[in-house]
DNA sequence: GCCGTTTTCGGCCCGACTGTTTTCAGTCG
């Protein structure tokens, strides 16, 4: 964990010891904002404060700059010890549990002595919580279903496994409404998703409520009003939320619940500044409405240009589109080739013939196959020998099939040593070279990379960082080290677009960009079903603000800025 | 705690739903 990850976590404990204290809840929101900027930042906050400039960040003002300070400086920071005094450990975990929050937590460790969730259970159990003021039957008993969630630990899914479920539910809903589109964390194209929002409208909101919390796989309903239900479905257990607004709203409801929270509040404070108000139903000047239907006009009224949604995260899109500077982002039609898909060959299922065909159909010019090399022999990993006849066919085939080219290329293990699992006489056989660790996920990671990366036929590295978002940590790598290296050495690094890596990620690819680092998309493959998840590689490109002109994939094959040209 | 040529003080996004209130507080997003 680097610094502005331990200092956004204590910021983020004081805030909930002040939320739990009832202070100003302005406040505690400086206290999260602060704690969400450091998370997000690009840089490392050691960096900023070492050119004397934390306080320059937005968000950072002389408080906070102090205290990071503190902390860089004394690895304390003094303000936490003191919120934290007096509060019993572990108890303000508990605030994660829903439907409990920080007044009742008080009310219950007040007036009961509940210091645990032991304790919280004792008491709903023998009845003293129904009997204190404010409390009631149902209000103890939605605080029992959310410790049961709690217990059930709910974590984000990856985009990948929420966006099938999402697309499963429209279909459902889609001949009972005029419109529904997702929102949310979903259309930003979040790595991973908390809660599903889809948004809808129709002739008949009770009747797509209804239809909506009667689906088969809903589990359990959560809340039904005239305009918004919530219910946790079957799979992975998931909040899905449905918001049912007029059509003249469609647009304000869908800019409000795609989000970011950070930048929807930033829009507000911008529309108050001119007189406005910004709801989820339109654009307000006094009681007149000037804005809802579509989502652009709700930018307009503010002198600013559309922002696409995966990068509205108050990461200074806002600033871009108000100076006129936003980027254009990379889009799904500006890519003419999938760079790392494997073969049979190796461990993939179809033969290259038949991936070519599939490739087709995505209308790509090229397609890059990219077999394991021999050290991975789990994965059916290539000799010498192999990767001759793995070749030979691809000349063959390249012959046969005119409408698409098929690179040669391979996935090349980086060894314990840092050196390449073929010698460079076969390497310079290959039109491009990926390389990746695939062993040794603790042993000078890092040196081993730039090793790799300093041997000239290497053009890629693949899943820079190695984290899988279904739990695997990632290597022990520098990843700051490796993006400064490899733009040095003008090698690109990957946008792995498996669902389950997603690697390298949105703040990675926003580091890698400040430093001119070029990118390469490859889907990563086994099957030519998982072609389609180039499109989550695409969201984490445009998430991290990258142009066409940074990707490999959107160039011709010839003029591919590889590192350097066979 | 942050922020600012309409403010260095006094603002700070906005609304739905629920349950306990008899006009509103708490939680959530």
């Amino acid at each position: 964990m680097n610094k502005n990850q331990e200092i956004a976590e204590i910021f983020d404990k004081i805030a909930d010891a002040l939320e739990f204290k009832g202070e100003d809840s302005f406040r505690i929101s400086a206290y999260r904002k602060a704690s969400r900027i450091l998370k997000e930042y690009p840089e490392d906050i050691e960096d900023i404060y070492k050119k004397g400039e934390i306080q320059k960040i937005p968000g950072i003002g002389k408080g906070m700059a102090e205290k990071i300070v503190e902390y860089l400086e004394t690895g304390k920071i003094k303000k936490y010890y003191e919120v934290i005094e007096e509060i019993p450990e572990g108890l303000l975990q508990l605030l994660e549990i829903p439907n409990l929050g920080p007044k009742t937590l008080n009310l219950v460790y007040n007036k009961l002595g509940v210091k645990s969730l032991e304790d919280l259970e004792r008491v709903i159990e023998n009845g003293q919580l129904v009997k204190l003021f404010g409390m009631g039957e149902k209000k103890v008993e939605n605080i029992k279903r959310g410790i049961e969630l709690y217990k059930q630990g709910k974590e984000r899914i990856p985009l990948g496994i929420a966006l099938p479920i999402v697309e499963e539910i429209i279909n459902e809903l889609k001949k009972y409404t005029k419109k529904i589109e997702p929102a949310g964390s979903l259309r930003r194209m979040k790595e991973t998703i908390g809660d599903i929002d889809i948004l809808a409208t129709g002739e008949n909101n009770n009747e797509i409520i209804e239809k909506f919390v009667t689906l088969p796989f809903v589990k359990e309903v959560l809340a039904k009003g005239d305009t918004k239900a919530s219910v946790i479905v079957k799979t992975n257990n998931l909040q899905v939320d449905l918001r049912v607004v007029p059509p003249d709203s469609f647009g304000a409801a869908l800019q409000y619940f795609t989000g970011s929270k950070a930048h929807n509040i930033k829009l507000r404070g911008m529309a108050k500044d001119k007189g406005l108000k910004i709801s989820e139903y339109g654009v307000f000047k006094g009681n007149k409405k000037i804005a809802g239907e579509k989502e652009e006009d709700i930018y307009k009224t503010l002198d600013l240009i559309w922002i696409p949604p995966e990068i509205r995260e108050d990461r200074g899109e806002i600033e871009a589109a108000l100076s006129n500077k936003l980027p254009s982002l990379v889009e799904e039609s500006d890519i003419k080739g999938d760079l790392h898909v494997h073969s049979k060959y190796s461990d993939g299922v179809e033969t290259i013939q038949e991936i070519a065909i599939k490739a087709k159909t995505f209308g790509y010019d090229y397609i890059g196959i990219c077999d394991h090399s021999k050290t991975s022999k789990i994965a059916g990993g290539l000799d010498e020998e192999g990767l001759k006849r793995r070749n030979e066919e691809i000349d063959k085939i390249n012959e046969n099939i005119k409408e698409i080219r098929i690179l040669k290329g391979m996935e090349v293990d980086i060894l314990a040593d840092g050196s390449l699992d073929y010698s460079d006489k076969i390497l310079e056989q290959l039109d491009f070279v990926i390389a990746s660790i695939h062993q040794g996920f603790k042993k000078n990671v890092t040196e081993r990379i730039k090793k790799a990366i300093e041997n000239p036929y290497v053009d890629i590295i693949a899943h820079p960082t190695g984290r899988l978002l279904s739990g695997r940590e990632g290597y022990e790598v520098d990843i700051d080290e490796i993006i400064e290296y490899a733009s040095k050495y003008n090698v690109a690094l990957e946008i792995n677009c498996y669902p389950d890596r997603l690697d390298l990620n949105d703040i990675n690819i926003l580091k890698g960009k400040a430093k001119n680092l070029k990118f390469a998309l490859g889907t990563d493959a086994h099957n030519i079903g998982m072609l389609k998840y180039i499109k989550f590689g695409i969201g984490m490109a445009r998430r991290g603000w990258l142009t066409k002109n940074e990707i490999l994939n959107t160039y011709d094959w010839k003029e591919m800025p590889l590192r350097r040209k066979r």
